[in-house]
DNA sequence: AATCTATTTAGAAGATCTTCAAAATACCTG
DNA sequence: CAGGTATTTTGAAGATCTTCTAAATAGATT
């Protein structure tokens, strides 16, 4: 956890655009990947940082490695923010 | 204006803090800077990036320059992140 | 005008980030 | 076990970030 992962995890493009598409459910590495215009490698080397930034989480199944959204860190960050505007 | 400005803008620990103490009120660069162990080059930096993010405005007084939170951000970075939580 | 104070800009060094191609791992299926 | 599919890891290139020192700018004071 911290937030200059997360902050930093949320500044990419790419990854804030995989955040959103996983609103809608798990999605596997591949699926995530067919979104972009990017080799595999990257896709996962993204997936990787949103990972250690708790904002997904894996679950392994099959061949398959499926990525869900964990929205406990969004609220944390959401705190934080929060005592950025009123007190 | 721009999501990946602002997240990078707050993915560092330096730049946080200097939000942070803006929410008493508004400081000049130099009383910003003497809560830091670096230099006021630095500082500058940060700030400038801060201010990029129009996560803070100026204002210019006397010999001074005054730094301020823009709290209209931080209420759109909530939203955006708020679409990650609910549906 | 000369100088002092506050702050920024420029340039450079070293660290970190993003991307790819190629190789490695993991698991499933025949 | 051999081969296939899904994904990650490695290593490298180029871009961006953070920090400093030194120099430049802006405004106030003498």
């Amino acid at each position: 956890m911290g937030f200059a992962e997360t902050f930093k995890a949320l500044s990419d493009p790419v990854r804030r655009e995989i955040l959103l598409l996983l609103r809608k459910g798990r999605l596997s590495a591949g699926e995530i990947g067919s979104h972009f215009d990017m080799t595999g490698a990257t896709i996962s080397y993204h997936l990787g940082i949103l990972k250690k930034a708790d904002l997904v989480f894996e679950t392994r199944e099959k061949n398959f490695i499926y990525y869900e959204l964990n929205t406990s860190v969004v609220e944390e960050v959401m705190l934080w923010l929060s005592q950025l505007r009123g007190e």
